[in-house]
DNA sequence: AACCCTTCCTAACATGTGTCAATAGACGCG
DNA sequence: CGCGTCTATTGACACATGTTAGGAAGGGTT
């Protein structure tokens, strides 16, 4: 599953606190998130570039991300694309619980530490606990919508626009764990990360980068942004955050018990 | 709801047949399908172009698409970007279950049919229906599956490609359904609706059609596709149908009783 | 310090795509 | 049948982006 030695070294540190600080937060009360915290059996550390599920491998456990970045990566002949990025909190393969094989890889983009759950305690959820199981289902619905908006910009936004636009949600995303940095944005993303995230050559991002240099908007500099005006940056990229559904979607408790 | 007089009118007819044929079929029973069909109340018609679900509306009923073809869409000032196509069988807004409200518009694209699904009934599903529950799960993974593999598509093809994805994903998922043709793809699209798929203008779209016709891979005559190659022109758009879980992801009853 | 390696940056040219304008074709309607 | 409207098509030009090549800058190692 894991490529290097030192993927593979497991931590000797058993989890004690409250990291589930991500997506499902907001939609549960304490006991429901200790409840899912008890589901992680174990936490792993992966070294940046590793890679944590492989497409098509056949899998029975997922893996909430407790910290640093994660990507879903879809590997052609000549290229590889980053379909997704993840954020602490975030679910990386609940996919995999219902579809048992990804489409895509998830790979590490920083060093990170992921707690993992076996799908056998999931199913054990889905039939005890549906509150919590309908969580689940929202958080993976959360990131098609995701998805969705990422089309969108690919559709219809030069590069400097998707760059901005990437790095508006994911310092959204930061916030909503409370996470995130007032001026600065520090991601290990190289240019060819970027690239790969937006759909272009690693050369054009460079000059993309150097737009948004030009206009002031902000300074990328080894994948970390740099900016005093988010809101300009914000409305550059055309950034609506309804899509992040940061308002919690529905009570859950109220319409479904 | 709906823009026009037309579609607003509701059908006269309840449904009888066995309508159920898209995406759920392999992983349910025919007990379970007869289930699902019996939870729709209502089948309803909607003209061309008409609007089903609009974004941001909040929602309590999701629909099952019967017959024609339907699309998500954002709408931009200047732009509509096309997120998603569905064909029969296909829950077209199920997502709007757990959500309550899209971050999208569902339009027909084609006179479709739809049949409706109370929200309060689908809650019932979900207590005493744990394996119907988890097959509409999976249908909606199989949608951010089909949206990663858009992701992937334009960030890396050009525009024939594209084009040519596009319309092999939509034959396979025609013959997954069983409505496939062999030799041709009849669908109403403009070529406009293809820009608006492929995030590339109308008359960039005239161009690529041309050269797919040069190509000797395909015709395309008002939105419908001739060729009598689809091998080649599979891989052309290097086409891998594996995203679309075909194979059935899981055996349900093996793993989750 | 000297070295190596990755990442970043720049220049030049080729190709892909957008835009505008104008025309031709298809279809529905009276 | 002719008319109007939407759709498809073509050409010319501008801009966005890819490709290739090479060099500069940063970080780590010896």
């Amino acid at each position: 599953m894991l490529k290097s030695p030192k993927a593979l070294a497991e931590t000797d540190f058993p989890h004690t606190g409250n990291f589930l600080s991500g997506r499902l937060r907001k939609h549960l009360d304490n006991d429901d998130l200790r409840y899912i915290e008890s589901l992680v059996e174990d936490t792993m550390p992966i070294a940046s570039r590793d890679i944590l599920v492989e497409k098509g491998q056949r899998i029975d456990r997922s893996a909430i991300l407790i910290s640093g970045f994660m990507a879903r990566t879809i590997e052609t002949a000549h290229a590889r694309c980053i379909v997704g990025i993840h954020v602490p909190g975030d679910f990386v393969d609940l996919h995999g619980f219902a579809l048992k094989r990804l489409d895509h890889s998830v790979v590490a983009i920083d060093d990170v530490r992921v707690g993992l759950v076996e799908h056998s305690r999931l199913e054990g959820v889905m039939q005890e606990r549906p509150l919590i199981a309908r969580a689940m289902w929202f958080a993976t619905l959360l990131d098609a919508a995701i998805h969705r908006k990422w089309i969108q910009m690919l559709e219809r936004c030069d590069a400097p626009r998707r760059i901005a636009h990437i790095y508006c949600e994911l310092q959204t995303r930061l916030e909503l764990i409370g996470r995130a940095n007032p001026r600065v944005l520090r991601a290990p993303f190289t240019q060819q990360d970027i690239a790969d995230m937006c759909g272009v050559s690693s050369i054009h991002t460079n000059r993309a980068i150097g737009k948004l240099r030009e206009m002031e908007l902000a300074e990328i500099r080894r994948g970390t942004l740099y900016t005093n005006d988010w809101e300009a940056l914000r409305k550059y990229a055309q950034f609506d955050p309804s899509y992040l559904y940061s308002d919690g979607p529905l009570k859950l408790n109220e319409s479904w018990s």
